[in-house]
Order: structure tokens, then C-alpha cells, then sequence
DNA sequence: ATAGGGTTAG
């Protein structure tokens, strides 16, 4: 059967250079003149290489019919069409090439290694990928190098390289094609170790030097500055090996330098560079980007121009995130434009580089539209929109959106329940919180770090805190960032001991604390009182971590000790601090100052946020009210004329409970909740108990509380 | 006549 007839001869070789060049129009054309002159039906030969044509040039309706014509078919006719099917990549597709294999097994045609190399590189479906696999096993096609290296590749692909290098170590023969899959899969989930072994292996195993795929693979796994010597030295082979005149390879040289830390000799690289592609300058721009080195970024985007080369997706999203970590939305609104002129207006990476920018120059409107743009976002999409919501503080709009995707039977992924959830947080919405910790359930998504800190986070913020703390312990892998979510959820819901004794523990795990921790556990102490605590750990900062500490942590020390009425010693306190604190300082101080009724030394503090021009409100009004007890009228009113004159206005206090699924929210002075009454009478109440109470004087913002709601 | 691997991105 498989024969080429003399006549059927002229006809295939044009046919081969046809599919080659994949030209559909000619092809179709050509299809047509062997129909009329009978010679498309004459072979097997023939009729395959049409399925093959209509199949590579991604026609597969056409394909098909063609395929359904031939009256027996054999292998290499379902191959054809199994491997269009692949090349198309579409998600439906495997579903499709499985249909296949099973199709030709009932016409009891024997798949081949053909077969399987072509199943294997079609999908990104595990589940599809292992049944194949057990078929192939069991049809003995599984020695084979192709079938063995699309096998593995596909679980590299699936990020389950343990499997794929199980795959790997069983094949009786493996080549530097099998080398390279496995050497980019290890690559890919940074594993650079592993990855720089199976390199080693290479030059042993195959006797040979490898070859441009081996080195883009390795290169592509150096991304930390540790592994910059190793980085030079593969460099260093790849010119010995005469393998630079690749430009995959330069390309991957130019993105190691940037990953590992060094600009210079990247940009060396690049400048020597003898033809630079898209992807070269796409690699410099987003290296230089993420080196933090954004105006250089945006000039060679610039100069990109003149080069002749025209910016891709690719070249975009380096630029866009540029703008975005500088804030710089009029060059971002410039390269949006730039970037529709070009026909990027669905790009999906595009549009989430977009989002980002938008959301992180407080556009918020503007990514929305963006969003709005694409009719199917994906995921990371999705997921950048509801971030992009929270770090803005609209966490209605956060969790609204996060509805819309449920409704439309999107899968959220870890970063998506992380943001909800901190959305959560921020509304004190225990009860959405619950609901979207069971979804995570439901998903599988576990307590890794993004979900379990997120979790345990939301708990603690909504009061919960033995469901955050219940979270936290089950976490297997904890972050900083874990550590301090816990301890500022206990300390902040009056367990100041158990937040200090967290602490502890965490010290005792090894794990390094960081600024954020300090502040934690500084503001225990204040809770709690404890001023000898409070030193030891402000001095531990620098003198056991190296962490000067910043003006959140003097704050807390002032804090700290004018709540214990050392009010002399916080004066001396400010004073003798060496950084630039600004006025958040003498604020605490004045306010405790009044608490206290150490009038004297609270006008001291006043006066001093008066000269340093304070802003803020409550720095006159204390300060007002400090001069009225001492007696002072013509004080009360300078202070009060020296507001009106700056200009300082008082922003409405604002706060909201959610009971029972709904929302209740107060501002100051409305009067708009319909149980108001009621409410009034109860503060009313508890204000009496407070004042009957012996050794209980209420302090200033806690009386002055109850007059705005009374 | 049919097959496998690499470089840039949210």
C-alpha cells in the first residue's frame, strides 16, 4: 500500500514544498487541480499529504473531510491529523487528539511512536497525558527518544518535573533533545541546581559540548545574583563552543546578566550584540526595568524605535511595569497609546500590565476600562483588577468583582483568594471571609503562604482569633510575613502577652523578624504597659538585626512611655532622636499630656506641632483644650484663629459593623441609622457606668467620643 | 508522507 505510483510523483513533490511553506491558498488551489485530473484519490501517499497540508496549516475542518474520504487509512493519516491538532494548542484540542487515539485504536489501527510524540506535544493536560502514557507503555512505544522527550516535556510543562524526571531516568535512550526538555523544565521552576547537574551530565553522558538549546535551557535557570559566577562561566563556554552566533542563546546570556544583578554586563552584551531581534531588546528593556533602573528602561525603549525594530507584547509589558513602579502615568498613558496603535489593545499580558499600572498610579477608573475591554479576561487578569481594587481600598468593588467571576465559573487561583480575603480583612467581613475560606477548600488551594497568611490574617483582623490562630499553626511553611499577621492580630485584640510570647517563639524558630514585627511588638508593649520590655526590644532592632529604627517604632516608644506617664522621659525621648520624625511624635506626646493633666508640658508639645505647621485637626483641638484648662482664653483663641488661617478642616470619623449580612455605618453627626435612638440611649448607658465606676477617668478622645455622639 | 527540545512577559 504504501506506494508512489510513477505518474502520482511530479504531484507529491510539489506537494511537499506546498506544505512546507504551509501556503493554504496555493495548497487548496493545488487540492482542487488533483481532484479534477483524478490524482488526489489515486494513493494512500497522496491523500495523506493533502490531510497533512489542510492539518499544518491549521484547517483541520478541511482536514477532516479529506480524512473521512480515505476508504483505508492508516497510520500515518491519523498521525497527520492528530498532529494538526496539536500544533493548534487551543485548550479544546486535547480533548480532541485523545478522541483521536481512541478513534484509530477502534478502527484497530496500531498507534506508533509517531503517534505519542505527537499526542504528547498537543496538550498541557496531565490527566490525558498519563493515560496516553500507560497506552504507549503498553503498545512497547514508550522506549522511544521522540515519545520519551514529549512525555517529559509535557510534565515539565505541567510544572510536575519530579514525574518528568522519572520519565527521564526510565528511557533506555536519551539524546540531547531529552536533555535539554529536562534541563528547561528544571530551569523553569528555578531549580538551578538540578538544573546545572543535568548540564554537567551533558558533556559526560553525551560526550559532547551541547548545544544551543542545552545552553538557552541552563542560562534561562540562572535568575539570582549567587549564580552570576556560574552564569559567566557558561557564557564563557557558550563563545568557546562557537555557540553565540545563536541568538536564542546571546538572548538568554543578556536576561541571565540582568537576573543575576548585573546591568553592566548585560548591557555590555547587549551593545555587542551583532543582530539583535525583538526579543533582545525586549530581554535589555525588562531586565533594565527590573533592575530598578527604569529611566534607562524607558530610553532604550525609545531608542528601539530607531533601531528599526518594532516593540512587541513582550517589550510592552517590561516597559508598562517600568512606569509602574514609578508611578509615571503620563509616560504609561503615552505607551498605552503607542501600544494600541500597534494592535496590543487584547493582548491579555498586555492589558494586565496595564491594569497594574493603572491600579498602582491610584487610576482606578482607568484600569477598569481596561479591563472592561477584554470579553474574556483570564485569571491573572481577573485577579489583577480585584487586587488592583483592594491596594486602592475599594473593597466592596474588590469583592463585587470577585462575584462577577464566580458567576461566570472562573477558577480563582491562590493570588486571587489572597486579595479577597485581605479585602475581607480591611471590611472586618467575617462572614464573606468564612465563605471564601471554605471556597479555598473547596478548590484545594491549602494554607501555602499566599491563602493561609491571607487567612489567618482575616481571622484575626474580624476578631476571630482562635480560628486565625487555629489557621496559622496549620501552615507548614511560614513567611515574615505569617509571623507578623499573627502577632499584630493578637496584639491588636488586647492579647498582648500572647503576641509577645509569639514573638519569642518565632525567635526561637530562627526566623529573622523585620520592621513591621517591631511595630507589632512594640505596640504590645504599650498595651500592655510594660516599659522595660518596650526598651529592650526598641535597642534589640539595630543592636541584634541591624534595623534602624524608623518613626513608626519611635512613635511606639513615645507610645509607650507617655501611656505610663513618663511624660518627662518621652520629652527627652523626642528630643534626642536622631531621625527626621516630623510631628507624629509630639502629637502622641500632647495627647497623652492631656490625658495626664500635665497641662504645662502638653502646651510645650502644641506649641511645637504648631511651628512645625501640623495639619492635622486634633493637634488644635488638644492643644486648645489644654490652654482652656490652664486658663489660658487668649491662647484658646490664637490656636483656633491659627486653624481657620491654615486651613486644617476636620475629615468626618467614619466606622461600620456588619451584623447578620448587613452593613451598618456611622458618620459623625448624621443621623441617618433608623435604630438611632436607641443606639444613643445605649452609649448613654454604658458612658453612666463608666463615670460610677471608681479610678476610672475617661480619657480625652474617649470623651470627646461620646459628646460627638450624644 | 507523519514526530520531540530553547531565549523575552502579566
Amino acid at each position: 500500500m504504501p506506494w508512489l505510483p510513477p505518474q502520482s510523483r511530479p504531484f507529491f513533490s510539489e506537494l511537499v514544498e506546498l506544505i512546507q511553506k504551509r501556503n493554504l491558498p496555493k495548497g487548496k488551489a493545488f487540492h482542487g487541480r488533483l481532484i479534477r485530473n483524478g490524482q488526489a484519490s489515486s494513493c494512500l501517499y497522496i491523500a495523506n499529504c493533502i490531510v497533512n497540508l489542510y492539518a499544518k496549516c491549521g484547517d483541520l475542518v478541511k482536514a477532516r473531510i479529506v480524512f473521512d474520504r480515505i476508504p483505508c487509512r492508516d497510520v500515518v493519516s491519523w498521525n497527520c491529523l492528530i498532529n494538526g491538532c496539536s500544533q493548534l494548542g487551543s485548550s479544546s484540542s486535547l480533548g480532541v487528539v485523545m478522541e483521536l487515539l481512541k478513534g484509530m485504536m477502534v478502527e484497530n489501527v496500531l498507534p506508533n511512536a509517531h503517534t505519542f510524540a505527537g499526542v504528547f506535544s498537543g496538550g498541557l493536560d496531565v490527566t490525558g497525558g498519563r493515560q496516553a502514557q500507560a497506552v504507549a507503555f503498553k503498545i512497547g512505544c514508550f522506549g522511544d527518544v521522540f515519545v520519551g522527550s514529549s512525555l517529559l516535556n509535557l510534565y515539565c510543562k505541567s510544572s510536575i518535573v519530579s514525574d518528568a524526571r522519572k520519565v527521564f531516568d526510565e528511557m533506555s535512550e536519551r539524546n540531547l533533545v531529552s536533555f535539554a526538555a529536562m534541563i528547561s523544565g528544571y530551569a523553569s521552576q528555578r531549580l538551578a541546581k538540578e538544573a546545572l547537574d543535568l548540564f554537567g551530565l551533558v558533556r559526560i553522558e553525551e560526550d559532547e559540548s551541547g548545544n544551543e538549546f542545552i545552553f538557552t535551557s541552563v542560562l534561562s535557570g540562572l535568575t539570582v545574583p549567587e549564580l552570576l559566577d556560574t552564569g559567566k562561566q557558561i557564557h564563557c563556554l557558550a563563545l568557546k563552543y562557537g555557540l553565540l552566533c545563536f541568538s536564542a542563546v546571546g538572548n538568554a546570556i543578556v536576561t541571565m546578566y540582568s537576573k543575576c544583578g548585573s546591568s553592566d554586563n548585560a548591557l555590555q552584551m547587549f551593545t555587542l550584540f551583532d543582530d539583535k531581534n525583538s526579543i533582545t531588546w525586549s530581554a535589555m528593556v525588562t531586565g533594565l526595568a527590573q533592575s530598578g533602573d527604569f529611566e534607562k528602561a524607558l530610553k532604550l525603549f525609545s531608542s528601539m524605535h530607531f533601531a528599526g525594530i518594532s516593540p512587541s507584547e513582550f517589550t510592552f509589558v517590561g516597559v508598562i511595569n517600568a512606569c509602574s513602579d514609578l508611578s509615571a502615568i503620563e509616560e504609561g498613558k503615552q505607551i498605552h497609546g503607542y501600544s494600541l496603535k500597534l494592535g496590543f489593545e487584547s493582548q491579555m499580558y498586555v492589558m494586565t500590565a496595564l491594569v497594574d499600572m493603572y491600579a498602582k498610579c491610584s487610576s482606578i477608573s482607568d484600569a477598569r476600562k481596561g479591563f472592561d475591554y477584554l470579553l474574556e479576561p483570564d485569571i491573572v487578569l481577573w485577579t489583577s483588577m480585584i487586587g488592583g481594587y483592594v491596594t486602592n481600598g475599594d473593597n466592596e468593588a474588590a469583592l463585587n468583582l470577585y462575584c462577577r467571576m464566580q458567576m461566570e465559573g472562573i477558577m480563582p487561583n491562590e493570588l486571587t483568594m489572597a486579595s479577597v480575603l485581605k479585602a475581607c480583612s480591611s471590611l472586618a467581613a467575617l462572614e464573606q471571609g468564612k465563605q471564601i475560606h471554605g471556597r479555598t477548600i473547596k478548590y484545594g488551594l491549602g494554607l501555602e503562604i499566599p491563602v493561609g497568611s491571607a487567612l489567618s490574617t482575616m481571622y484575626a483582623k474580624c476578631g476571630s482569633l482562635e480560628d486565625g490562630n487555629k489557621v496559622f499553626r496549620r501552615m507548614v511553611t511560614k513567611d515574615i510575613i505569617s509571623w507578623n499577621a499573627m502577632i499584630s492580630g493578637l496584639s491588636h485584640n488586647g492579647h498582648g502577652n500572647e503576641a509577645l510570647q509569639l514573638f519569642e517563639e518565632m525567635l526561637y524558630e530562627g526566623t529573622k523578624p523585620d520592621y513591621i514585627t517591631f511595630v507589632n511588638v512594640l505596640s504590645a508593649c504599650s498595651h500592655m504597659g510594660l516599659v522595660d520590655r518596650g526598651w529592650s526590644y526598641f535597642n534589640m532592632m539595630f543592636d541584634k538585626f541591624g534595623l534602624v529604627p524608623k518613626v513608626e517604632h519611635y512613635a511606639c516608644m513615645v507610645d509607650i512611655l507617655s501611656r505610663a506617664g513618663k511624660l518627662k522621659e518621652a520629652k527627652e525621648f523626642i528630643e534626642s532622636a536622631t531621625i527626621d520624625h516630623g510631628m507624629c511624635l509630639w502629637r502622641i506626646l500632647l495627647s497623652a499630656c492631656r490625658n495626664y493633666r500635665d497641662f504645662e508640658l502638653g502646651a510645650y508639645a502644641g506649641e511645637k506641632l504648631m511651628e512645625l505647621g501640623s495639619q492635622e485637626s486634633s493637634a488644635y483641638v488638644l492643644l486648645s483644650s489644654v490652654y482652656a484648662s490652664l486658663g489660658r482664653k487668649e491662647d484658646v483663641e490664637r490656636v483656633r484663629r491659627l486653624m481657620k488661617l491654615r486651613g486644617v478642616s476636620k475629615e468626618p470619623g467614619c466606622s461600620w459593623i456588619e451584623l447578620k449580612s448587613r452593613v451598618h455605618v456611622f458618620v459623625v453627626g448624621d443621623e441617618l441609622h433608623p435604630q438611632i435612638g436607641d443606639i444613643r440611649a445605649e452609649i448613654r448607658r454604658l458612658w453612666k457606668h463608666i463615670m460610677d465606676e471608681e479610678d476610672c477617668l475617661p480619657t480625652f478622645e474617649l470623651a470627646s467620643a461620646y459628646s460627638f455622639a450624644v
